[in-house]
DNA sequence: CTCTTTTTGAGGTGCGTACCTCAAAAACTT
DNA sequence: AAGTTTTTGAGGTACGCACCTCAAAAAGAG
């Protein structure tokens, strides 16, 4: 039988209640209990029972997720696969919600997070840029005991908080690796995509991409980042662009958003001879394109592993456990037609 | 707030012990009665806490993983998720072991399945060849009130237990297209390598990979399937010959295990043109091939995610609930050394 | 209608923890 | 040493459900 709180505090030689303090960190117990009561929890290996603990605590966890207000359609698969999150795990007293913030205004977006309170939230998982507004509100608001982690989008400030999502050096990596494989003999130039280069996110997959691009396969021209801003008309824009100043066009690599106008775009630009076509994220779109053969591959995270390890990770911070880090490794997804 | 038993006792007009006789499907309720109290549940949307449920059970869940005798490196992978599992869920007040049956004597194997009694598991997760003993032992023991799941391996009979783990024809299928694909525009042999084609998963993932390349890619000869019956000198062996046999061998697929010896022998069969060489499972070795560069792609089940829906499912069938199968598919993954 | 069987109700206990109160004990202060 | 503050103990209630018993009510059989 595994020990309870009542074992242990025998085992320690204190009372429930101290037993009750040590375990939930209140204050006024001096600092040598606790140590007789960690060293009893040591000694008889005394874990708590999680289940117990949230029936008792009655109101079992709220975690928000702070989305961005304007997105592409990843965003919705990412809320689509947090109601549907929320809706299964109710009954374990877990309740998740969105919350969208101006992603453009980093002080009305500070201000919406400075509203969150630790009454309606035990810890929030947060996909925003880092801006110096967002992390001192972040800051504060672990400072009122909330919980946070960073979601798909990581912060800078390593290690003041988890980051739950891909490495997106090595998502680039990949997807450098696999347009080189798929070219084959061929030579080249390679396009690249993405809605801005101010995200961290894109210089990162952009890093890795080059890396292998350039080291392993010179037999390729990987042309400057083209900026789409998010939105269609520039996209098409940039590509008629690029492919009437380039004629050797056989790759294209989009690392962000818009993609299906892309695909869509492409396909028309770039002649009879096919050019190999890469982008990021699973969505309706990406994966009729991937069905169509107008798309070659698609390097995804999976929205609802990182929802569910976001959330394990949050809640590991409020029973202030730690997680198995192999477990919470998210990954970064190769699909192609057959795999989907 | 969310309706408790009690809520549910009012609203169907009835009393705590027949709510309770109902939720737990307990004899002696007349039909009418039961239909009363389901209409209820339905009318007030009520949801069995589960965080109480298990509480009140006292002795969590206890399930069981029936793993065959011998095995390659994969299972043993396997088996320490297993473990890490079960350390990790303890909290939870779910426990789980391994149990491992003789694969190749059947009568053993389902004497073993026999003893396993209700009173020990709750549940079992099986991965087993299909076997008209094993079938009727799996028979016996949902009737024994054990629940089952299939596991990696699926079972013939579908539908009368979930299956967990990768549609292996799919998983062929990728298999060949990514071949053809890293392949370009050479042509020549493919060799395919199983353990057995008494397994029904090395059919499947045969069958789909003939699939893809005998409609799209004639330009291929896939050879025959070639067995090492898991043991290195045969793999030796059937290599060995078949190199012999063919001089234009440009492709390895192999399906099952002893990757290891495979991969190292074709390194030194093939001369000096490399030959794409595509393989099943993530392991240490596969691992280390894939970054070598002596193996080209890696088409995986993650062991963490099957481990865990397996469990999911197993408790769902407990708690008579449905799952969302949209969260227990269990993804096709292809790894690189990119994306390990 | 009576007798038997089946179905239902009322009530209780316990799971392991959280959280609360109040008094008692121990530890510091001056 | 007396007073003040800090630390600890004892005890309780509650969470939502499972599981138990025994008696009462209802339904069915003859």
């Amino acid at each position: 039988m595994r020990p309870t709180t009542k074992d242990l505090a025998k085992a320690a030689g204190v009372s429930l209640a101290t037993i009750d303090r040590v375990l939930n960190g209140r204050s006024g117990v001096r600092q040598k209990t606790v140590d007789a009561v960690n060293e009893a929890i040591e000694r008889t290996g005394f874990q708590r029972n999680q289940v117990a603990a949230t029936l008792a605590r009655q109101k079992g966890y709220r975690f928000g997720f702070v989305l961005p207000r304007t997105g592409d359609e990843f965003l919705d698969v990412i809320i689509k696969h947090i109601s549907e999150f929320d809706q299964a795990s109710r009954a374990e007293m877990i309740a998740t919600k969105v919350v969208r913030i101006d992603d453009h205004d980093p002080h009305r977006a500070a201000k919406t997070l400075s509203r969150l309170s630790a009454e309606d939230y035990d810890g929030i998982a947060i996909m925003a840029p880092e801006t110096p507004q967002i992390r001192d509100a972040l800051y504060r608001m672990r400072e009122r005991g909330i919980q946070t982690v960073a979601f798909i989008s990581n912060q800078q400030e390593e290690g003041s908080q988890p980051f739950v999502g891909i490495d997106n050096i090595a998502a680039g990596a990949t997807a450098g690796r696999l347009m080189a494989r798929f070219l084959g003999h061929t030579t080249g130039s390679i396009l690249v995509l993405a809605e801005t280069m101010q995200s961290r996110d894109s210089l990162e997959r952009r890093l890795g991409f080059d890396k292998v691009m350039s080291r392993e396969y010179p037999q390729f021209d990987a042309l400057p980042t083209l900026e789409t801003h998010g939105t269609a008309e520039r996209t098409r824009l940039v590509l008629a662009n690029a492919f009437a100043a380039h004629q050797d066009i056989v790759g294209l690599y989009i690392m962000g958003s818009e993609a299906r106008v892309a695909i869509d775009l492409a396909q028309n630009l770039c002649g009879e001879e096919k050019i190999i076509t890469i982008a990021h994220e699973r969505t309706p779109s990406t994966e009729h394109a991937l069905r169509a053969k107008t798309l070659d591959a698609l390097i995804n995270q999976d929205p609802g592993h990182i929802i569910r390890s976001a959330v394990r990770t949050l809640r590991a911070q409020c029973e202030n456990r730690e997680t198995l880090a192999s477990q919470e490794r998210i990954r970064i997804e190769i699909l192609i037609a057959e795999n989907l």
